[in-house]
DNA sequence: TATGATATGATACAACATAACATTTTTGGG
DNA sequence: CCCAAAAATGTTATGTTGTATCATATCATA
């Protein structure tokens, strides 16, 4: 089985495991997410499914089909690029640790890699000396994938 | 001479050694991120400009009027709220480091504060061993203010 | 004062996102 | 199996952020 296929079918326990559904719509959306293999916003996958599984989804419920597969931990929101893009680890059986993204600003490529738990802990000192507490962070990195640098 | 004179100051300072102009409109702009001391969108731009100047400035003005303050290093882009901020290093005369945002997802305050060396090349190395190189990194933290914290 | 460079205005539109309400589909108890 | 509640999706309108393009105004300086 490849990498795609067990992922959608891990996708399908975790959805399982949580008395949710993961219905047609939203398993094009999350295929979407996996087969690109980089950042996609809500609009790009619209444009996906139409012509992928000749579809029409609307903006509105592909929003809606992202905020659930964000419930479900399957896929991330990348706020400085206003995209989205499936979790690296749908596969893995451990905890989901705090994600760092590098997205690359040229192809928009993502690779997510866990923090270590002392980085963590450096963040969270400093964050205090300023009067902030981590809630549920996460880092963005914009940056040039090795691909795109050799391109120039 | 308070925190606020001494910043416009500065940026006066600033925009003369590098040649370029600070204008009215550019200092209005300037002076609504230094007064508010949060981050503000361009639009919220427009209102302060109107409210506090009586000056109706176009959308289209305020962004190239960021745009300008950044290239200037005087104005930081959030790019996880889109919002901007003011440099909180204005008045400082050593280099810029690194910068890092702890942004309160309530009331939008903001801290900024440098990235030690060793926790940026931490970074770094992290990025090299999946396939990115670093370029102009800045880290934009969202996480709750004391303050906030308190309110609860 | 003429000229070019810089700054700003006006208008239109693209891209991202949500609100509010309607309809369809699924599910589980009677 | 049928119905009511819950969940999912559709429709329409609108809000927010940002850019493209072309026009006009202002400034510097020769
Ligand atoms: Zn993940
Ligand atoms: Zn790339
Ligand atoms: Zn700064
Ligand atoms: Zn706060």
């Amino acid at each position: 089985m490849n990498q795609y296929d067990k992922a959608m079918s891990a996708a399908e326990q975790q959805c399982a495991q949580s008395g949710s559904r993961l219905t047609e719509k939203r398993k094009h959306i999350l295929s979407g997410l996996l087969k690109s293999e980089k950042a996609l916003s809500a609009y790009e996958l619209v444009d996906f499914c139409k012509n992928e599984y000749n579809e029409s989804i609307p903006a509105m419920s592909v929003y809606r089909i992202l905020d659930f597969l964000q419930s479900e931990r399957l896929v991330h929101k990348l706020s400085t690029a206003n995209k989205y893009v499936a979790c690296s680890h749908i596969t893995c059986k451990h905890e989901h640790e705090v994600p760092q993204f590098l997205i690359c600003s040229e192809c928009q490529h993502v690779e997510e890699i866990g923090i270590s738990k002392s980085l963590i802990e450096t963040l969270q000192k400093n964050a205090k000396k300023v009067g902030f507490e981590l809630v549920s962070p996460q880092l963005e990195i914009n940056a040039i994938c090795h691909t795109c640098l050799d391109k120039t």
